[in-house]
DNA sequence: ACAAAAATATACCGATCGGTATAATATATC
DNA sequence: GATATATTATACCGATCGGTATATTTTTGT
């Protein structure tokens, strides 16, 4: 009765290590120990499949990084927040995090580009609202917010690729080094 | 009788547009208005285009970068330097950027990965010199200049990524406040 | 117990995949 | 002008692609 689930989990892991496109549908029935018939069953088409995924997995991201992005007046604290949450995340959902990225920056043609824009823009919006915020208290952010939401987040996942290639570990003194430098540069 | 250069031009089109794994052979050899024996007389085989391609289009880029990135002492003026040369880059040569970026965020066993990965490596060991070489202006960035050259072309590449979805555009002030926010932080 | 519906398997579809054997056509060398 | 070499085309290969028609099993509602 969890076929369902365990098509989901084997089409993460084969997605996320070799690609959408480069990982058939026979593939992912074969992981999960079932038969075509029955994948096509719960999500009609591989597309589908990709979509439910993303769904379930983004959807989980999304709810994290949101809560985490409460903006109280204290921006280095809510950045440290945002930074920590997505560190979390990574950590425990490496293949997913590797994925959604991956398909960020896929072609703008590709079916996976195309399915995880609306999670991205959503990801963007939440991140843009916290320096448009913070623009209230800071009036020379004002303008930026589109910038600088995306430079923080190019910053995150600029470590968080260290990481992944185990070049670094996600500790508390990383957190701490990448909001600071971002907010006050690189010597302090 | 360019048939090669068509070729290729045609697999930088393509790939950039739809990726690697999704475009076809037969869709390059249309495209460039030749047959596939022509294709695998000069190529090899579909990994040999695409490796074709990364060594001439990558080699440009490098060259470029590293002559941008040679440091006499003043940091500021250097890294201002590496931005300008890559969105320069960027806007010469849009496709192929945004293909290299795609390769290298793509999954780890994809081929398109495993094909860019030198070429980024040598990228890296660019920008991690200029780090390095501060350092001995700047005591207290030892240590983290593989962190610092990651960071930076993380930030790069994310307003690169603004640039390529019609977000901003890229102007020689921007240069001048992405560099300054990574030395001196946002409020600068 | 029985019928309706959900879930799964067998076997198959046409199309496309990357790649090639063979042969014809240019092009350059002598 | 003959010969060798580089270049291109015709026609084809087995394998895999995403997807499905049909039938069977399992579960559910009554």
């Amino acid at each position: 009765m969890d076929n369902r689930q365990r098509l989901l989990d084997c089409a993460l892991s084969l997605f996320s290590l070799c690609g959408y496109d480069a990982v058939g549908v026979q593939e992912v029935v074969e992981a999960a120990g079932v038969t075509k018939p029955t994948l096509y069953h719960y999500f009609g088409s591989k597309r589908g499949l990709l979509e439910a995924l993303l769904k379930q997995e983004a959807g989980k991201l999304l709810a994290v990084i949101a809560e985490s992005a409460k903006y109280h007046g204290d921006l280095v604290a809510t950045l440290e927040n945002i930074a920590k949450a997505y560190f979390h995340v990574v950590q425990e959902a490496a293949n997913y995090y590797r994925m959604q990225v991956g398909m960020f920056f896929s072609p703008p043609k590709s079916e996976a580009n195309q399915a995880i824009q609306p999670y991205i823009r959503q990801q963007a919006e939440i991140l843009e609202e916290v320096f448009i915020k913070a623009g209230a208290d800071h009036g020379n952010l004002r303008g930026r917010h589109q910038r600088y939401a995306a430079g923080f987040l190019g910053e995150i996942n600029a470590v968080i690729g260290l990481y992944l290639n185990n070049k670094l570990d996600l500790t508390g003194d990383v957190v701490y080094q990448l909001v600071h430098q971002f907010m006050y540069g690189i010597f302090s």
